[in-house]
RNA sequence: CGGAACGUAGCGCAGUCCGGUAGCGCACUUGAAUGGGGUUCAAGGGGUCGCGGGUUCAAAUCCCGCCGUUCCGACCA
């Protein structure tokens, strides 16, 4: 492709929205334009690298016998409706003011539509079917570029099966596929366990991707690979002691000590012997939940411990409950539930709240002054903590959700009534399972990782273009011919090529160019080179050059240096 | 939805406090020079100052309302 006719509006300063590197450059490098928050246009080399990704998505989804499909993004409410997915996406789902239509969020529902009636034998399953489709959700706070949009492009893939062991297989297939999209796609990623949230079935698992830019937030242990959303990792940590003689009680004052950290100082005592206490609303009733030290509460995971609706009690109802302001409170004379952290279990000679402003207790003994307490694994891993599974040390980081696995059961198929005849004649619901892939996200978490201060860096099979060929002074007429020349022939040895020919441009901003739209491989073809019949041939990577005689340069390109 | 900031040319910004002819850099157009890391000189084009209302002789500037964008948080399959 020629620069001089192309559509590629490449800027030297990036629009203050952008935030994050993989934007800033998408932008800079003329990929994408942003229409409206979380709306992007897609250009022609942007759009370029984003077929490269879903050409690889087909490729391995048809290869574990997927059938791609292409359904509507405008759907009849009343589908939705059915399942009670109208009410359970809530704001999320887009709905069309003058016809009844929603747009389709994802799309189980229009799967199981189109099942039923039409697979009614266990001899017509298994089946895979996907699309690769924009789709719609009307976020609240769009970020971060294309990572988090109102509307953006998913492979989505569901699979019908008969039972269990149909629907494990058909899992097992989306993990290996899954694997081999994101490993040619040459990502540094990993696989999380997650909890299944609002999508219901039994099993899932997240693939992630290091990122500040990240939503979710994970445990990681380079040694053995143990990964878990911190929502529910767990991990060794020391528990408070407990000593072999328990003092009294006794009401300490500690004028505007509110933190442990703060309570610490305070009394030149550790962490290690103090209880944080938080108070939560549990169904209408007060929960004090006491954790160690500054171990913060893991809301899913007390959630999931005490179910029913929890919320963090507001300011006003702590005075209320307690007595005290929070950073005052404490287990000693609470009234109501207390559930406490295993690491705290049996402890002794703590300090915590006094339910009065200003005063803490010490010598507090969990088994002696509060009987009832009960004990669960509540807290959130912190990073240095040791691995459960290998006793390595576990890293906390941010991370990006690129794919998510499903095994959904017989949700949608239940409630839509898609049924088929098993072997013994009997009538059951299909049993489904669905696989997303976050194209875009792919696109941008790669940026992500290959970008350096002059732009980006494209891997092979990503890059737009293989080749980015440079004729640094086209008004130079053997410059300019040994260009045409070269070009021609790189095209008809099987290159894509992206050539820079424009007549009115300095070498400077040739380069710039060439390095911030991140072809792997630059093409040099400057006058002084020329006069000995060589070019130059630049490793976008390492920024390593070699200089070629014109005849070898086919030669020198087959073997990446 | 809670907190904060911003909105002036395609992009980055100044001007707003203290009302009085709308500016700078980059990009763009024309011409010339240059031709291996955003080169130089000269001459140009481009703006309902987010929108609506109000105050005023006069509003980018002051007041009110709305919209948009971004950040932090909440939310999130």
């Amino acid at each position: 492709m020629r620069l001089s006719k192309s559509f590629i509006p490449t800027l030297k300063e990036a629009p203050t929205e952008a935030v994050i590197p993989s934007h800033i450059l998408m932008i800079r490098a003329g990929l994408a334009r942003q229409l409206s928050a979380g709306i992007y246009s897609w250009l022609p080399i942007g759009y370029k690298a984003l077929r490269k990704i879903m050409d690889i998505i087909r490729e391995e989804m048809n290869a574990i016998g997927g059938q791609e499909f292409h359904f509507p993004s405008l759907n009849p409410k009343e589908i939705w409706e059915q399942t009670g997915r109208v009410e359970a996406f809530g704001d999320i789902l887009f709905q069309i003011k003058n016809r009844d239509y929603v747009l389709a969020p994802t799309h189980e529902e229009i799967v199981a539509y189109h099942a039923k009636g039409a697979i009614v034998s266990y001899k017509d399953m298994p089946q895979i079917w996907y699309q690769i489709q924009t789709k719609f959700r009307n976020e609240p706070r769009p970020r971060s570029g294309v990572i988090r949009g109102r509307q953006f492009i998913m492979k989505d893939a569901y699979t019908l099966d008969k039972d269990d062991a149909g629907l494990d297989v058909g899992y097992d297939l989306h993990d290996k596929a899954y694997r081999s999209i994101f490993d040619r796609c040459r990502l540094k990623y990993f696989v999380v366990g997650a909890s299944s949230g609002a999508m219901g079935g039994s099993k899932s698992e997240e693939f992630m991707v290091k990122s500040d830019a990240g939503e979710d937030t994970v445990a990681y242990c380079e040694k053995c690979g143990y990964a878990s959303n911190v929502e529910v990792a767990q991990s060794v940590a020391l528990p408070a002691k407990r000593h072999a003689e328990s003092k009294p009680v006794y009401e300490i004052s500690t004028p505007n000590v509110k933190s442990i950290n703060e309570l610490c100082a305070f009394l030149k005592i550790h962490e290690q012997e103090t209880a944080k206490s938080r108070i939560y609303i549990h169904d209408g009733q007060p929960v004090l939940v006491l954790m160690l030290g500054n171990d913060e509460v893991n809301e899913t995971k007390l959630g999931s411990v005490i179910g029913g609706n929890v919320r963090p009690a507001h300011p006003e109802e702590l005075k209320e409950i307690t007595g005290a302001d929070a950073g005052s409170i404490g287990p000693i004379d609470f009234k109501h539930r207390i559930i406490a952290d295993n690491l705290l279990k049996d402890a002794n000679n703590l300090y915590s709240g006094a339910n009065k402003n200003d005063f803490h207790i010490g010598g507090i003994d969990l088994l002696r002054d509060a009987p009832k307490i009960e004990y669960f694994d509540l807290r959130t891993v912190k990073s240095g903590e040791k691995c459960i599974r290998c006793g390595s040390t576990l890293e906390v980081f941010k991370a990006i959700e690129l794919g998510h696995i499903f095994k959904l059961g017989t949700k949608y198929s239940e409630a839509l009534g898609v049924m088929f005849l098993d072997e013994t004649g009997k009538e059951k619901p299909i049993v489904m399972g669905s696989y997303g892939i976050g194209v875009e996200r792919i696109f941008a978490c790669f940026i992500e990782q290959n970008y350096d201060e002059k732009g980006i860096v494209w891997k092979e099979p990503l890059a737009p273009f293989n080749i980015h060929l440079i004729g640094l002074n086209m008004k130079n007429g053997a410059v300019s011919e040994a260009c045409e020349k070269i070009y021609i022939e790189l095209i008809a040895d099987g290159y894509e090529v992206l050539f820079d020919d424009r007549k009115d441009v300095s070498a400077g901003f040739k380069f710039n160019d060439a390095d911030l739209l991140g072809m792997p491989i630059q093409v040099i073809v400057g006058e002084k080179n020329l006069k000995e019949e060589k070019v130059e041939v630049k490793n976008r990577r390492t920024g390593e050059k070699k200089v070629v005689e014109l005849n070898k340069l086919l030669e020198l390109l087959k073997k990446p240096f």
